[in-house]
Parts: structure tokens; sequence; C-alpha cells
DNA sequence: TGGCGCTCCTGAAGCGCTTCAGTCATGCTG
DNA sequence: CAGCATGACTGAAGCGCTTCAGGAGCGCCA
């Protein structure tokens, strides 16, 4: 309590003990070339000796008006987020880029609504917002809008007055639907993470497939089924699982109910990679040969794809990119830019030793 | 950037708008209880249709001295450091703490140094700082006891005037070596990540193993090696490999190291569920079998190692608890309390399919 | 009717910093 | 030596908010 009490020293304390003004000290810190180099050495080693650590960086931020921190909005709580690596390489490359304009990072978990609590929005100390992943109408995005933030959206619908990154979801699923149908499979299963931030998960019907809310899995989701319509499949003849978040596990879940359906699915089609082991798991599980008696396809090319058993056809998708764009168009806001057109990267198919023509 | 230039209206251009003082504004927003409701919903309409988002939140941290944010300090890098579900498991018991606080979490990633850089320590909008796994004297450490702030440390030796909270990792690996010993295995291998933050990789020499100054690394290694040696195995005789973290692809490439040793060791000892998932995938892809071939086992008891093949005999520690904790005593420190005594959280061997008696 | 206790609202003093327009020597130029 | 640029430092005005000691008005009781 006692040594909690004693106040820290300020800018104030400093410039008392120095004997010169707190502009001279607050120049110590920010602008070196403003004062004889020896004065700063006095204030600096005396600052020091106080126990003063730099400049408040609350008072700071007031002062400059700016906090030096964005802010990244997540769809979902923490540890469902992060069991998808793609989201962990994105923000990755994201806080690199930050980081390195001495930015920070200011995570918000979603919960229930597929976003953060407004609430947390309005309080954060951002001062631009990136969004990964939200659903259409997510509250968040409203509390963003209405204190005027800057903001970049990541896989996420057209929004008024941001910076956008996002890839090519649909035409990535539909060049992996085309590569198993020009394999000969004529029977499909698609497992999709979640449609809506309702978190129910289980065989989608009908309804539930129109007005996705999550832009991302409308588009993986319609660029398979699309494409598979196209090629005469009927949409109704494919089963899809829905599962409540990209991960194994859940994948396995799912991939066994579509590999236990009648007729059998000679090929998954699955919306990441996180997904796609699960279903090579849940093969094996059923003593299911892959790719001999079933195709399965990802999407992301996360690291592991090119060592899992066997390695993963799958949609590659940059990334690491994706998060330093992410970044970069952050930063831009920040300095005032207006948002520039959507950045929309690139996908590309990488075959390899999950898919195999059907017989 | 006309639009931009308007600037934000502000607890002032309300308070005139509606013809009251600010304080009532403000009040308006913190106090419900301190105006009438009639003029408190005059106050908030008007506020509306000024497009006035509510009290600035750096303005109102440095007025109330509290920015209500829990700093986060990573020993590395993102896309590392979440490639071991255990943290994003921690980490989202603490967020959901802190969130539920309405405390935000500000992330600061580390580099080489095995911590955030301290210019990023000093400058990050936080009351109160959570180091994750840091090595001793990192860096970041300085600059959170130079700003004086409050800081719970995880998995991290003792600080002065610091709350913790640990894990009996010695205790947790001492009793799994047991275990294997119990089932009669006598060659043995041992799997750990980083010991040192400086990214090296591979086999660990001799006088590496000393002077680790990751607290975890050390105490889970030296729990495996003690014990071992205590019945008779000398440590000079188990291979130590050292992966540069603790994911499964880095662990199956330790692995596959161990596993061509001459004598091959008949149990893998891993210091994290990561890097023995990868041992299971290096034991596969040598055609060994697990466990008649090798034993594995592992740490963390994440919720994949139930569902692994096998399902992987492991050293349970209550992880969301951990992060529950942590979030609980940032919380506390924040209210002006003493570190109270260190949370040690217990630790127990799960035994899964993964080991079994050595013919 | 005077006094008291409410409820509702205000004035003003900060919170710790940045920044900009100066002030004041000092040295240099012509 | 006047004139002027230059370098080194300062004063003071904010940044947008919270908070606390009051003050005004009002109903109520004795």
């Amino acid at each position: 309590m006692d040594s909690d009490r004693r106040r820290r020293p300020t800018l104030d304390t400093v410039a008392a003990a120095v004997g010169v003004s707190r502009a001279t000290v607050s120049n110590a810190y920010n602008r070196p070339d403003q004062l004889s180099s020896s004065l700063r050495e006095r204030i600096l080693e005396t600052a020091r000796t106080l126990g003063y650590a730099g400049p408040d960086p609350v008072a700071r931020s007031l002062a400059t008006r700016s906090s030096a921190a964005v802010g990244f909005m997540l769809p979902q709580g923490l540890s469902g987020a992060f069991s998808d690596p793609a989201l962990s390489i994105v923000l990755d490359g994201l806080a690199q880029t930050v980081d390195g304009h001495d930015h920070s990072l200011v995570l918000m978990p979603g919960d229930s609504t597929g976003g953060p609590r407004p609430s947390i929005v309005s309080r954060a100390q951002a001062d631009v917002m990136v969004a990964y992943s939200l659903p259409d109408h997510a509250p968040a995005l409203d509390a963003v809008a209405a204190r005027g933030l800057p903001l970049v959206v990541i896989d996420q619908p057209i929004l008024p007055n941001s910076a956008r990154v996002e890839v090519q979801d649909y035409t990535g699923t539909s060049a992996a639907a085309t590569h198993l149908l020009d394999l000969g499979h004529t029977r499909f299963g698609v497992l999709t993470f979640a449609l809506r931030p309702d978190g129910l998960e289980g065989p989608v019907s009908h309804e539930r497939r129109s007005a996705v809310p999550f832009r991302v899995s409308r588009d993986r989701l319609g660029g398979y089924l699309d494409t598979l319509e196209k090629a005469g499949v009927k949409p109704d003849n494919v089963p899809v699982w829905e599962a409540r978040g990209s991960d194994r596990e859940l994948g396995r879940l799912g991939a066994r109910w579509l590999l236990t359906r009648t007729p059998r699915p000679s090929a998954l089609l699955c919306a990441s990679d996180q997904l796609a082991f699960g279903a090579l798991q849940a093969a094996r599980d059923l003593s299911l040969s892959v790719p001999a008696d079933v195709s399965v396809v990802g999407f992301d090319d996360v690291p592991e794809a090119a060592y899992s058993d066997p390695p993963l056809t799958t949609v590659r998708q940059p990334l690491a990119d994706k998060g330093r764009r992410a970044g970069e168009l952050a930063l831009k806001l920040l300095a005032g830019g207006r948002p520039p057109r959507p950045t929309r990267l690139g996908v590309s198919l990488v075959e390899r030793a999950s898919t195999a023509p059907w017989k």
C-alpha cells in the first residue's frame, strides 16, 4: 500500500529536479534534436535515478490523439479461434507489420454474437480496427462505425469506407471441385465450418445453406456446390456437415458422419485444412484408405498440409501476406490515407496425395 | 480528408447541445443514478444524433488513471506461439476472465530476446502485465519493473513483488518417467522445446542442459532426467533433442532423430503434447508401432490427446484454470491487492494407449 | 415558517503529456 | 557594429475526460 501510494514521478518531477521546463524533458524523450545532448543526458540520468520510466503512454496518447494500437476483432473466443493455425499465421503477419511501426495489438475476442461485444469495442484503446472474418452485421462493426474509427476488413463483405483484404475463396473451392470432377468423382460430401454464429453443428438443411452471414463460409461452400451443380451434381444429393469451428476434432466428427452416408461419398470437400485433417483421421478410423477409398481436399495450405498422412491436396492462400497486407492497410489508414481498392489475394490448387482418380 | 477533419464531437459538444454541464453528460454515461432518467435519455439521444459514441477511452483512462487493459507478453512471435494449443487455452481462460470485467487484452509478441521489445512494453497501454513463459532475465521484465506495473507471471521463476501461477512441471515429468520405468523401459529419448531463446535446434549437448533460462523447459527436462538417473539411467545415455518450438512438425523432426539412434529408445519423453504428436507421426513414418515398438508420453493433456492415434499418455495440467487464475490475479493486483502467495496447480498422469510395458 | 435533507446539477481542478509560438543569447556576416 | 540567422530552451494552451465539493430548488416536518 505504502509504496503504491507514493505517486509515480512525472515529467514535472524530472523537470523540477533538473531545473528545466517540462517541455524540455518531453523533448529529451521525443525530439532529441531540440536540446543539447549534454542536457539530454543529464535529464535521462536524473529520470533514471528518480525512477521515471518515460512519458506515460496514456497521457501521451491523449496529447497526440493517437494510441498507437490496432484493434483486432475475432469472431469467437480465443481457444476456438486459435485452434486453426491459419489465424495464427495471419495474425502473426499483422503483428509483425504493426510491431515494426511500434504499434501494439489489442485483441478483442468474440462471443456468441459472432464478434466482440460492442461495449468492448467502444472502449478499446486503438485507433484503427481490423475485423477478422466477422459475420455480416456483427454488432461490433456498428460500434466501430459509431466511433468513426478506420476499419480494415479481412475476409468479410463490403462495408462502406473500409479497407479490405480478401481471398478468392469461391474461385479456390471451385477449382478444387473441378479437380475432383476431372478425376471422375461423382459422389461428394462437404465439410464446412460455421455458417452462422449460432453455435449449431450437424447436417446442413437446405434453408440453412442460404443467407449465410459468414462470407467466407458462404463463398467456399458456394464454390463447391455451384461447381458441382454445373457439372450435373444436384446440391440436394451432396450432404453438407457444418462444424462449429475449424478444428481437427470437429472435422473428424463431421467426416465420420459424411463417410457413413449411403452411398458413401468418394470425395470430401473441406472448407479448411484443419477440417480436412480431421477427415483424414476419420477415414483412418473407418479403415478407409485415402485416396484409394476416398479423396480429400482442404483449403488454406497450412504448413502441415505438406506433411500430413497423406499430404493434403488443398487450395493455397497466402496467409502471412494476408496479415501483412492488413497491417499495412491499417497503418496507411492511420496515416490518414483513404481506403484503397480492396486487395484480393490469389489462390492456387496444390495437388498432393490426398486426391486420386475415382475408379 | 474533409470528413476526417471535421473534429469529432466531445463531451462538451453534447453538453452545449443539450444545455447542461459537461459533468452531467459524463454522469449520464458513468453514473446514471446521478441524474434524472429523463435528462439522461435526452442526453443520450442528443449524443446519438450528434454522432458522439461515448467518452473517449484514452481521455477516460487518463482521468481515471486506469486503462482497463491487461498486457500479455509472449516469449515469441504469434505464429510460433499459437502452434501450441496449450497457449490458446490458457489465453482463452485469461481473456474470458478479463473480458468479463470489461478489460481488454494487449498482446505483446516476443522476438529473439525471448520476450517483447522493452520499448513496446514501456509504451503499452495496460495497467497490469502478464508474462507467459518468458525466459529468466528477459529485458521485457525489466521494462515492466521500471514502469512499476503489477506483474503476474505464468510459468516463470520467482520475481520480486509479482503474483505467480505455475504448475508442478517437475513433479509431472518425474511421474511420467516413473511410469515408464515401472513399465520396464530402459532406453529413453527426450524431446523438449526451446531451452534457450536463441533459436537453436538439434541434439542437446551436456553443457547446454545446464543453466536453462526457460524455467518450464528446465523443470520438465529435469523431472525426466533426474528421475531416470535415480533409477540408474545415466543422463549421458539419454539422447535429448531440442526443438525450436512446441509444434507437431518440429516434434516429428526431433523424434525421427531420436528413433534412429542406436540403440533405439523404447520410450520417448516429450515436453509437450504437440511434440508427442509429432513423435507419433515420426514413429508411423518409420513404421514403428506405438506402443508396441516405442512408448510415447506427452505433457499438457490438450483435448486432442484423448483422440490421437493412439490416444496419448500424458501429464495433465489444468490449462484453462491457469489462464483464469492468472486473470483473477491480474484483476486483483489492479484493485490494489498485494501479490498473494504463488498459485501452484497440480498435475496428474493420464495413462492412455501410447505407453505399454517393455518386453 | 424556519430548518433539514433530498435530488439534481454545476464549476473547476486536475490527469500527464505534446506542441507551437516565442524569448534570449550567441555567433556570424558584411 | 548593426543586422540577422541559428540553436537552446520556455510558457501556456490544450487533448477529452472524471470527480468532488458545493449550490439551487423543493417538499416535508415540527
